[in-house]
DNA sequence: CATTAAATATTGAAAATTCAATATTTTTAA
DNA sequence: TTAAAAATATTGAATTTTCAATATTTAATG
């Protein structure tokens, strides 16, 4: 199956990162002590708040770092990732609680693997822990600057943002199925759902993209970058 | 000298922590290849951009984390951090260069320790990789939740939460010298400059706080927490 | 396959925020 | 010490954004 050859691939991604670092007995460790599990589109792979037991690698599928505010009800899209990528961001940095939710957009495949067997290894081996938290501070990079692109800029830019990140960091292209609402992407650009609704009508409109349901085309990037620019 | 003892506790503060993980000798390594620098207010200390061949540990002052937009000249205030800390976020993590600039908001004693001296030690020893990775982490949770109050909250509900910030992680106290300038406040708050300088006019007619140039008191905090938590 | 729920879409009013203009106070630098 | 610059403060108009109401389309579920 492709699926399975495709996720061979991943697995053996983060298994040739790991062996660079350490000993193939030491990754039989990871592996004896870590769970294989497919998440369905909305499932929780780690929750907010809940005790950080376990470290998880993305193997196939797109995921939300999603914040959830007591307060006001309201959830923030801190950024997506996509596979492959061990998802750090939410508990490999902290001892406390998760910061926020890791949720699949789209059916994922994920290796969770058990928090204190991997510390207990990165202890060990330093090398492998560099490596492996600058690996994982990519997804703070993002966030920070979605941050920036939310605080300096209005709710064109900010969406622009969002449709620049999923082309050229989540699908690879000008053209893909979106795995997102227009409320996750309201939540995403910091905005209300009414705002990506227009936004998205008036780019169709002066055809900067083209998007009937969940296909989307970008047909002119350039001056979806001039918007970001302009903020 | 106070200010000398103070540099020397905080100082020794850092070395204490190393010295759990690495030897004496080993720290003896990063000092020599250490600069004991001072910064005005206002200085730059590490800046956006560039190399980063330093690692910074603030012995005493304030820093603020900034971010510089091109497109619209704006500054965007990620965090502030006190003494004593390592200023890891810009540079510990990352190969790439410095995501934002670190600039005193009061004088500063800095300590800057050579990148790569600093990596060597890391890859040799897990232990001092992982505790001092956990420390550095830190920076970037609060500016996550920064992110979260801004995409979250209305500027009142933003300044309270920069207020409480304030009070709780930099000045540890109700009343306090504030550092920051009204556009400061804005930049960290993500908001305009006559909406800071409303907001406190407010606030202070509310008695929430009495502000009289730079000395500020909090004279109700739960009031503040309030406003948060509404946003 | 029918019913319900969720997602998408549009509109105008209401609210929040920024911008522009201007004045006063404080700080900086010559 | 004084002039210039920066910071603080206030106000109303202009703009941006959200909220509320409502309709249509699409997806989910028994």
């Amino acid at each position: 199956m492709v699926l399975n050859e495709m996720a061979e691939n991943y697995y053996s991604g983060f298994k040739k990162i790991s062996l660079q670092f350490i000993t193939a007995e030491e990754f039989k460790q990871i592996e004896k002590t870590s769970v294989h599990l497919r998440f369905k589109k909305g499932e929780t792979i780690l929750k907010q708040g809940h005790q950080p037991t376990h470290i998880a690698f993305l193997q196939s599928g797109i995921v939300k770092f999603n914040f959830f505010s007591e307060g006001n009800g309201k959830n923030t899209i801190l950024t997506l990732v996509s596979a492959p990528k061990i998802l750090g961001g939410a508990n490999l940095f902290y001892k406390d609680n998760n910061l926020f939710s890791i949720v699949a957009v789209e059916d994922c495949e994920v290796f969770l693997i058990e928090s204190n067997i991997l510390f207990e290894l990165l202890k060990k081996n330093g090398r492998f822990a560099v490596a492996l938290f600058q690996i994982a501070s990519d997804m703070f990079k993002q966030s920070i600057l979605n941050f920036i692109s939310v605080a300096n800029k209005q709710k064109e830019g900010r969406i622009a943002d969002v449709f620049l990140y999923l082309s050229g960091e989540i699908y690879f292209g000008t053209s893909f199925n979106l795995s997102l609402t227009r409320k996750e992407l309201a939540e995403f650009a910091c905005c209300s759902v009414e705002n990506v609704i227009m936004t998205l009508s008036k780019w169709q409109q002066e055809e900067i993209i083209t998007i009937s349901g969940k296909k989307v085309e970008i047909k002119d990037i350039n001056k979806l970058k001039q918007i970001s620019k302009i903020g």
